[in-house]
DNA sequence: CGAGCAATTGAATACTTTCAACGGAGGTGG
DNA sequence: CCACCTCCGTTGAAAGTATTCAATTGCTCG
């Protein structure tokens, strides 16, 4: 049970509704088959079809665009216990590409497995909608950063929503986390510039707020980052409303 | 059955699968539990829990977030033939607000109702899920417009998306549409000031590529318009592979 | 007609990007 | 083992883009 328990993906919904041993045990059968991604390869192509879900297992990915003019946008990171591209598998069609950002594992999902687990046991799917829910609230979340806060805002509240995800399946807390992006990487997501990623930095780390270095991020005042993006983590761990 | 066809939310569907009398007849009685709401007023509040859900009829609508500094983020718009707060209802509880831009009319759906249908009409049930898919889809292009293109090039997307979606329930075409947002909406929906939307779409107007003027969008150079921006259609109407 | 809202414009300011250059760490091949 | 290369991070200065502040016009509505 000690080893059922370990896998991202329990632990992710388990934070959500408490599962039962069977439930716990056929989210364990969902990993049979694995395979192994090197970092920096893709997993996805955008415009590939027929696409198949996984669930990541081990290490980072991002889902991104590439536009016209060459320039990237990635629309959001996926950690140890994500779907990813369950929504490209059910259209038979992918709109974006996935990066492997370090080595990475991931258990293939049938989608029609998925269907069946979903029809004997009903928590189980509720579970999942809650996630599916929660990541497409996070999408828009990362809109409304885009869109109406500063590059360091932006920076600060993305950085605390990654803290506060990752604390969802232990692998980070309010003193900080591991983080592999590069500065890039963080230009990509925030619609900046990597030299402008750097200044604010920075900055932040110069304010006492925080210190992102040799992929550490590290809190060094909490209270003062939530309050200057009013960061507010309901969207992210509300226990309860889908309960009944 | 001619009544039956001209709702907006069988000729979005009927885009995707052609649907049979029956089907069509069911979607019609979706409208039975009319509401009606005038102009500027909230239809949703932020928060509210033990949300409906609702099909749009007649009208526009935005979905939005509101910051602690007070600016507003447009997420997305919504006319006539969109749902409003499925994933909400789904979550019982909203995470963002919806404003009504012009007099509207909407139908209350039960989502009780919308699943017991949903059982009985698989064909439905797919296209209400490839119309969720789309939302979501634009979303995400919503995200990448704004992470990373000029304001220049974001207005000129964002007016052809809407042509594109007003298109599909008749109510645009390439040569322009009636459209009643204000440059304050467009200005919240692109992360933008009001004031530089104003100069934006004089750039535009004095570009020859389009003109918007008195509620009225002319497409003055569709072609020039969707190459500067690269403008992809696929997310919208790709019809097909849904369908197996 | 006055009030209020939307659109418009100018000037100054602030924020972000671009261009350019350099340092360090890790990996490869001679 | 070291030279060399590449990728990532860092910094400065100049240029460009968008915002802010302020003021004016036009329009609709009561």
């Amino acid at each position: 049970m000690t080893a059922i328990e370990t896998t991202p993906l329990a632990r992710k919904l388990g934070a959500f509704v408490a599962l039962s041993e069977t439930e716990l045990s056929v989210i364990s059968q969902l990993h049979q088959r694995r395979k192994a991604v090197v970092a920096g390869r893709d997993l996805v192509h955008q415009g590939q079809s027929d696409q198949i879900a996984y669930i990541l297992a081990a290490g980072w990915v991002c889902s991104y665009k590439i536009l016209p003019d060459g320039s990237r946008q990635i629309v959001d990171f996926q950690i140890p216990g994500d779907f990813l591209g369950l929504r490209s598998a059910l259209l038979h069609t992918s709109d974006h590409s996935i990066e492997a950002i370090s080595d990475v594992e991931v258990s293939e999902v049938l989608v029609s497995d998925l269907l069946d687990i979903f029809a004997q046991h009903l928590r189980l799917a509720t579970a999942v909608l809650w996630a599916a829910s929660r990541d497409e609230a996070m999408v828009v979340e990362h809109l409304v950063n885009i869109g109406r806060r500063s590059a360091l805002e932006r920076m600060a509240h993305f950085l605390l929503e990654l803290g506060a995800r990752l604390t969802l399946v232990r692998m980070g807390n309010k003193q900080g986390y591991y983080c592999p992006l590069t500065q890039y990487h963080l230009a990509d997501a925030l619609g900046l510039t990597a030299v402008h990623v750097n200044r604010v930095l920075r900055q932040l780390r110069e304010k006492g707020l925080l210190t992102f270095r040799h992929n550490e991020v590290i809190f060094d005042d909490y209270h003062a980052l939530t309050t200057l993006v009013g960061f507010d983590p309901t969207y992210l761990d509300q226990t309860g409303p889908l309960l009944s």
